[in-house]
Parts: structure tokens; sequence; C-alpha cells
DNA sequence: TACTAACCTGTACG
DNA sequence: ACGTACAGGTTAG
């Protein structure tokens, strides 16, 4: 059962901090995603791409009564799920996913958009269309043949070196990134931890949020306070940060609460708390 | 195995 | 104005 625009809130689910290149005009979403742009509109919803293929970026295809109806047992994520209706997990382009989240690190939302819109400005192929111009996401043999100078150009930091380990691991096939769809949580997670600039947290934002693995629940500063705050019963979470040991333990045991829909539950827990902090999305 | 400090950079706040 | 703290973490020791 296809979803119409109704459970599907574009601004939200731009505004939740799982993609970063995004531009709203005139009441219309543009989002760069890899060598493709993608234009939403909300009412009537429709969802347009630059290079005409049909892609569901919002993850129309999946079955969102469903999913809800799974991720509510729990009263808090339905809490949000009430506050946040049509609050989506999106179907980004793996490559630029990848290197948003490694240059997420140790770093805030603002500063990571502004990383990545220089990356593509300096890196990315410039297209017009709708009448505006927009650099695209650049193609990995492009950052695999950069300079570590050139990236540090783009602010990314010590982030340089990541950077290009990960584009040329991937350019060169090494790691294939659609293989990695294929796989299960456990395999995929364990070929994405051997590239540097990559642990946990970062390789489950990268599954989640395109490598179809809707059980990849991020533990961040953020979940971490919430499993803190709201299920102080069933995780034992005292610190900031967690031993990677101790991760696998608290993923475990995530999906045990919250099922296999559990990177769904946290999109919503996520969404929530920052509002709640008032936290910039921009 | 668990724990810590160091890490680039822009921005917010005093 | 100018110093300091902090941000969707990871790595090296």
């Amino acid at each position: 059962m296809p979803d119409s625009g109704i459970h599907i809130n574009i601004r939200e689910t731009i505004n939740s901090g799982q993609v970063f290149l995004w531009e709203n005009y005139d009441d219309r979403w543009f989002v760069v995603d890899g060598h493709d742009i993608i234009i939403a509109n909300q009412t009537p919803f429709e969802v347009l791409t630059f290079s005409k293929r049909s892609k569901n970026f919002f993850r129309q295809d999946d079955n969102y009564g469903k999913i809800l109806k799974e991720i509510t047992k729990d009263k808090i994520v339905k809490k949000s799920a009430i506050h946040y209706p049509g609050l989506r997990i999106t179907r980004q382009d793996p490559f630029q996913c990848c290197i948003s989240f490694i240059i997420s690190s140790n770093s805030n939302i603002p500063n990571i958009r502004m990383r990545l819109q220089k990356l593509c400005r300096k890196f990315g192929t410039k297209v017009r269309f709708q009448k505006r111009d927009f650099f695209l996401f650049p193609e990995p043999k492009r950052l695999a043949d950069a300079t570590v100078q050139e990236l540090n150009e783009c602010k990314l930091g010590y982030r340089s070196k990541y950077v290009l380990d990960a584009s040329r691991t991937i350019a060169s096939g090494e790691i294939d990134l659609e293989e990695l769809k294929k796989m299960k949580y456990d395999q995929a997670k364990e070929l994405l931890l051997e590239i540097s600039g990559i642990g946990d947290k970062v390789a489950d934002c990268i599954m989640l949020f395109s490598l179809e693995k809707l059980d990849a629940f991020p533990l961040d500063t953020w979940t971490l306070k919430i499993l803190q705050k709201y299920y102080s019963d069933i995780f034992c979470i005292d610190k900031k940060t967690i031993s990677k040991k101790r991760y696998e333990d608290v993923h475990q045991k995530i999906i045990e609460r919250f099922g296999k829909y559990a990177g769904y539950s946290q999109q919503f827990l996520y969404k929530m708390e920052r509002d709640l902090n008032e936290k910039k999305w921009l």
C-alpha cells in the first residue's frame, strides 16, 4: 500500500538531523542527494528528481502504518509519534551519507552543513534545475583523487584524512556500499568499521539512512541522554559515552525493546528531545 | 577491556 | 572585544 502525502511531513523529516544539504524555496524543498536533486512539495504532495528517475527518498514504499503500530507499543515513542505525524526516515545516497556522518563527528548540524556545501562547491558538478543553480555531491572517485590540503580548504579539520580514506576505499571498490544493502546489520557494520573515521555511531547512521538497515539505532550523546532520562529502568547508562563492547550490548537490548524498526523509534525520540532542548536544525 | 586526552573549526555566550 | 566552551565521535595510548 503506497503512502500518500499525508503520511509524510517533509519539513519535519528534513529538519530531524538526518539530511544536511537542503534548501527551501517558495514552499518547495530541494535536497542534494548524491548525483541527483530531490524536489519535494508538501501540498499537493509531489516528489520529483533532477534525474527524472523515481526514487523513494522519503521511503514512500515503507508500510508506515505497520511501522508506527509496531514502534508505538512504547509509550514515549508513541508520544513523539503523535507530536510529529509524518516524520520519516530518508533513503539517501550511500556515499554522500557516509561522508556526511564522518564529517559530523564532534561537531554540530550547522557546521556539518557548511562543510558539505564547501565540498560540493569545490568538487561537485554545477547544474541548473528549476531556474536555480545547485552543486551536486562529488562522486567517490573525485574525492579519492583530492588531496588532504584541498579537503582542508573545506574546513573538515582532522576529518580530512578520514574522508580521503573512505573515498578511496569506496572508489576502488574495496567496499561496495550497494552490496552492503543486501547484507544483514552485523555484516554490513563490520565492513563499515574498517574505514577509519567510522565508529559505531557513524556506521549506524550510514546504515539507517542509506543502507536499508531499519534496525540500526545510532547511540550518540542525545540518544544516550534519552535512554538515561526515560529508560533508566531498562538501560543502565551513566556516562555520556559508552565503550565498544557496551555499545553492542545496548544495541541488542534496544532491538528487544523497540523491535526491528528501532531506527524509526530513534528518529522520533531524537527529534523530540532535540526540539525539547531547542537545538538548531540549520 | 575500560578509560582518557587530543582533535579542527565555527559559533554562541560571558 | 576576546577568551572559553561546546558540538549527532573516533582514534591512539
